[in-house]
This record gives structure tokens, C-alpha cells and sequence, in this order.
RNA sequence: GGGCCCUUAGCUCAACGGUCAGAGCAGACCGCUCAUAACGGUUUGGUUGCAGGUUCGAAUCCUGCAGGGCCUACCA
């Protein structure tokens, strides 16, 4: 038995998630976490709203709210919904907890101890219409390079060009449209990144398990130079400066930017469990309290990639502490609407809370990790959703399950039938199984979702071969014992097909093991070479056979979401 | 501007220098009748974006072109 923390990327604050938010980090991090805890392991999985930031405060702004009370009724929002996706959190935290809080200070004062901190003056542009600075991309207006009107302050979308906002002509605020703006000194902590650079290299280096996509992201940083980086913002929602435990001069009005929080509330999350719990947290994150046996797995978008595996690891490092870093990381590319980007203003694709609204989570959580972005972006088509759904939830794996156990009690009395001798049949499904389940394993340890995926339909398909063969329904008429054992050993194989599916489809399994009576203790993930693997229901014991698991999707269904969701490719 | 990635069957994707480029879905034909008109079998379908090059051998490596995407540190 093993010890795993998993994390999936905090989702942020600012309204609920899109599929493509959910399928790159929160669902394959629900999906191992279940295989893990399948196989006997010790698994924590941590996941949090990500609160702090400009946006929170201006999406509070516009619904005429409290920051902190918008931000608790978004992290309710976002909680429900991943609940109706069935994701098994050992704890979804707040990264403005006090916990969070308190270690955010903690590591910034550790930090400067190591003289990895340096307070600096820059040039910022401050909005007196809105009364606040502006973030670079709330800055719009005429590029110096291009003369387009609508640069922002980052980058111009006309020509390219990077830019600096105190350098576009009529700037004016992005959030307010006004011009009343000017360009302020203002003093901001910078992380001394450079410093650490070789040790972070060498960190990478190391880290050979990585998938391509992040080692080649982080090793860009690297190859570019790591720069200071300014990690406090002027706003009044975040986590305070403090120095020495009190706040700190000339920073009264500022709190830690919060790409520097954010990450922290992996431990932070994991500190608010063990309050609520009474868990120990720092034998998961202290190297030096026990997490020295801990496998830590970051589940992220390629867009979170450069955060964990530079600019974390340099605040964790540079902490001098004995932290626990990630061992295995898994990036994701994008989901998209039909090859183009999931929209709120435009009203393309679905949110998770809509989702939910037309079918249960399960069928979701199936096309999205059949089709995860492992290798590149992925396009996400409510006619190949409806095709998958279909085709191996309805048609071969709900079909098996209804088929077998209906004829079964129809024919059997609904009691499970007791074995005879095996034929041809029989022993090249067990055989066809053993070998299934070796792949399917190892396709869940290497966290290769589309594989297991395609593995565990490829396993049910095979179900449905063999009943193909046996033909119970044939060799009733002639041959009760061959029936009887046709019939048992599709029982068994439907309790292995919900027991291999359970991490993808762990409400339906539950059902389908409920039904046919198979008890807790026998629902673990077995092993290829398990002697009682197609064994584990009782002779004569009761079973039923459960509702029809999964509905299919009409063609009018489709059509309908294409029109409110706007499908197609436009 | 710089960097990285992608383009393979009608659709979504595999194949990562080596047997006829594969799978699922969709399509066609046959079979079964236990089952959600579900299931099983067979099968059609590709000048691997385009043009060159390297190699005994290229979807795979190199160069150029076309189209699409991502990152570029103050959105998170």
C-alpha cells in the first residue's frame, strides 16, 4: 500500500467552469484518485476555489456584492457542481481561508530570510474613475507601434507587438471606459527569481517522469531566463503583507498577487482538512514529518504548467523547508467547442452547472476522458457525445448489464445459477479478461485516460462476444447446465465490467454491484491473476436486475442543445 | 516580433525510422432474438495538408510553403 496526494488545478473564482475546465484537471484527478483508492492505496485528493485576484473584485462589483460574500457564494456554486459530477474531493478548500493565509505570509517571510525578496518601485497605470491600478490587460488604447485603437496593455492583437501599458497613447480603463488615468510609482515586493534558477533546472532535470508538454514548457523559462517577478498587487482583496508577523510598512494597501497564493492553498487545503477531519496534514506535505513516502501527482491545463513547475517550486524551494514537491505531473491541452473556444459572452459550449442540467455527470465524465486532451487539443461535438454515450454506455456496456441480468431472472429465478464445467467459451473470455485487465492496469497507473478508457469498452465489447458464443438463451432449450453456466459467468463478467468502470462511472457501478449482490469487500480493483476473478457472486443468491443505467441520446436532443448551446462550427 | 505544437478514413483519434498506415463511430452486407430495435460477424473507405530532400526504407527525420492553435511572466 501506497500514499498518493493528488491536486488538480484551483479552479478559479469568476463564475462556474466549462467542460474544458473540468476535463483538464478536476475529472482525470477524480478518475485516478478512485483507481487509486480501488487498488487499497492511501490517497489524498486536495482541490480549492482560487478567490483572490482583479477579476473576484470586479465580478463581485457587477453583482453588487461583497468580495467576500460573492466569493462564498461562487465557492458553493462551484462545490455543488462538481458534486453532480460525482468529484471525490477529500477536501475542496477556499485559497482565502485563514490557513491559506497564514502560510502565504509564512512563505514570504521565509523567503526574505533568504534574501530572495526585494522591494522595488515601478510604474503603473491607476485609474481615478475606478479608483484602483490596473492590471496590464485592463489597460486599452492606441498601440505606439501600429496606431491600432483597441491595443490592450499587454499586447497589441493588431501587430503583435509586447507592449508596456504606460507606453500606449489614450489609455483608458478597460473596466470603465474612462480616460481619467495616470501613471503612478508604486512599490511591490519582487521574488528573486534568477537566484534560483540552476537549482531549478536541475530540479527539472530530475523530474524524467514528466510528460513532453511540461518538461518543454518549463525548460523555455528556463532557456529564457528567469526574471524577478513582482508578487504583490494593489488591491484590497488578498492575503495581507506582513513582515515580522505585523503589517508591513508601505504595504498597508496591498496583498500577495495571487499566482503567488494560489498554489499554496494545496497545502493550505490540505491544513483546512485536517481541522475539519482531525487528519494529520503535514505527513502528506513535510518531507521531514513523513510525506518522504508520499507520491504527490498536480493535475493541470498547459496553461497552469509554467506556474507549477517554475514558479512554485521556487517558492517552495526557496523556503529553505523541507516541502514536499510534485513528483508526477500531469498536463492537459484543451477541449474544444468544435475546434474553436468555449465562449460565455458568445454562448458556445456548455458549463458545468448547464451539463448537469440536460444529462447526469457520469455520461459527461465518460466522453470526456474517453476523448481527454492528452496529446493535443481535443474538439468536444455534441454529435460525437451522443455517439459515444450511445454507442459503449447504452449499447455495450448498459445493454450487457440488462440483457444478462433480465434473461437471468426471467429464466433463473433471479437467483445466481451455479457453474458447470467451462467450455471453449468460457475459458477464452477469462483469458480475454486477464489479459484486458493487465493493460487496463497499467494504462490507469501511467494516468493514460484515453487508453484506459478505450481499454475497459474494449472489455465490455467482449462481454457481449461471449454471450454471443454462449447463447444461453439457445442452449436453455436443450442443455440447463450449459445455460446455467452461461448465465453465471455473464453475471460475473457484469460485476467486473462495473467494477473496472467505477473510476470513470462510479455511480452506475455502484448500482450494478448493489444489484447483483456482490459484496463491499469484494469490489476492490482486481488483479489480472485474481483465481476468483469472474468468482465473486454466491451460488443461489438473490440478484436483480437494476433500471436501465444509461438513456440514449435522441437526435432531437442534439439538435436542440446545437441551437441553445450553439453548436456546429461557425 | 520570438518560441512551441498541430494538419492521417466522412467524424474523433492511434501509429513516435521497418511486416498490406490502425481503432471507435458513421456507411454496406450477413447472422442472432436474451436485451435499451440493443448484440455478433464480415466489409467499403486514406497519393498521411502541399512541394522538395536525407535514407536500403519516411506519416515518422530535414528544408520551404499553406492553414489552424498555444505560450511570451500584471487575466488567472
Amino acid at each position: 500500500m501506497a500514499r498518493f496526494l493528488l491536486t488538480s488545478a484551483l479552479p478559479y473564482i469568476n463564475g462556474i467552469k466549462h467542460l474544458g475546465n473540468l476535463a483538464g484537471s478536476m475529472l482525470p484527478a477524480d478518475i485516478h484518485a478512485r483507481f487509486r483508492r480501488m487498488q487499497g492505496h492511501e490517497v489524498l485528493y486536495i482541490c480549492a476555489t482560487d478567490e483572490h485576484g482583479t477579476p473576484a473584485e470586479l465580478a463581485a462589483a457587477e453583482a453588487g456584492m461583497e468580495v467576500s460574500a460573492y466569493c462564498d457564494q461562487q465557492h458553493g456554486v462551484q462545490k455543488r457542481a462538481g458534486e453532480g459530477f460525482a468529484l471525490s474531493f477529500d477536501w475542496f478548500g477556499r485559497s482565502s481561508s485563514a490557513r491559506n493565509r497564514s502560510l502565504t505570509q509564512h512563505f514570504a517571510e521565509r523567503l526574505e530570510a533568504a534574501g530572495l525578496l526585494e522591494e522595488r518601485t515601478s510604474r503603473q497605470v491607476y485609474s481615478n474613475a475606478d479608483g484602483r491600478f490596473l492590471p496590464d490587460r485592463y489597460v486599452e488604447g492606441t498601440c505606439p507601434v501600429c496606431g491600432f485603437e483597441r491595443a490592450r496593455g499587454d499586447q497589441c492583437d493588431n501587430c503583435g507587438s509586447l507592449l508596456d501599458p504606460v507606453d500606449l497613447k489614450n489609455p483608458r480603463s478597460k473596466i470603465s471606459g474612462s480616460t481619467d488615468v495616470e501613471i503612478r510609482d508604486t512599490v511591490h515586493l519582487f521574488l528573486r527569481q534568477p537566484l534560483m534558477q540552476e537549482r531549478i533546472r536541475a530540479w527539472v532535470d530530475a523530474a524524467t517522469e514528466w510528460p513532453a508538454l511540461a518538461r518543454s514548457i518549463a525548460y523555455k523559462w528556463l532557456d529564457e531566463g528567469l526574471q524577478d517577478r513582482a508578487i504583490t498587487r494593489d488591491l484590497a482583496w488578498g492575503v495581507p503583507v506582513t513582515k515580522g508577523g505585523a503589517p508591513r510598512p508601505g504595504f498597508e494597501n496591498k496583498v500577495f498577487y495571487v499566482w503567488f497564493d494560489a498554489p499554496i492553498e494545496y497545502i493550505g487545503a490540505t491544513q483546512e482538512w485536517a481541522d475539519a477531519t482531525g487528519g494529520d496534514w503535514a505527513r502528506w506535505w513535510r518531507t521531514d514529518q513523513g510525506a518522504g513516502d508520499v507520491t504527490y501527482v498536480q493535475f493541470m491545463g498547459k496553461d497552469n504548467v509554467a506556474f507549477h513547475t517554475v514558479s512554485f517550486p521556487v517558492t517552495i524551494l526557496g523556503s529553505g523547508e523541507p516541502w514536499k514537491l510534485v513528483d508526477r505531473l500531469k498536463a492537459f491541452n484543451w477541449v474544444t467547442w468544435y475546434g474553436g473556444k468555449f465562449s460565455t459572452s458568445e454562448k458556445r459550449g456548455i458549463f458545468m452547472d448547464q451539463a448537469l442540467d440536460l444529462l447526469p455527470g457520469e455520461y459527461w465524465r465518460w466522453y470526456l476522458m474517453a476523448n481527454a486532451p492528452e496529446s493535443a487539443d481535443t474538439a468536444f461535438t455534441l454529435e460525437g457525445f451522443q455517439a459515444a454515450v450511445n454507442a459503449d454506455l447504452a449499447n455495450v456496456y448498459g445493454n450487457f448489464v440488462n440483457r444478462i441480468t433480465r434473461f437471468g431472472q426471467g429464466r433463473m429465478e433471479g437467483r445466481v445459477p451455479v457453474r458447470g464445467p467451462a467450455g471453449d467459451a468460457e475459458t477464452e473470455v477469462l483469458a480475454r479478461m486477464r489479459a484486458g485487465l493487465a493493460d487496463l492496469t497499467r494504462h490507469h497507473e501511467q494516468m493514460e485516460f484515453r487508453k484506459a478508457a478505450a481499454e475497459t469498452r474494449a472489455l465490455w465489447a467482449a462481454g457481449n462476444e461471449y454471450l454471443q458464443k454462449a447463447a444461453p438463451w439457445t442452449a436453455i432449450k436443450t442443455d440447463a447446465a450449459a445455460a446455467a453456466t452461461g448465465v453465471r459467468t455473464g453475471l460475473e463478467l457484469a460485476a467486473l465490467f462495473a467494477i473496472i468502470a467505477a473510476p470513470f462511472l462510479p455511480e452506475s457501478s455502484a448500482r450494478v454491484l448493489d444489484a447483483l449482490g456482490v459484496a463491499q469487500g469484494r469490489r476492490g480493483w482486481p488483479s489480472p491473476d485474481d483465481p476468483a476473478l469472474l468468482d465473486r457472486l454466491v451460488d443461489g443468491a438473490p440478484f436483480s436486475a437494476p433500471d436501465v443505467l444509461f438513456a440514449r441520446i435522441e437526435d432531437s436532443q442534439v439538435a436542440e442543445w446545437a441551437q441553445r448551446f450553439g453548436g456546429g462550427p461557425d
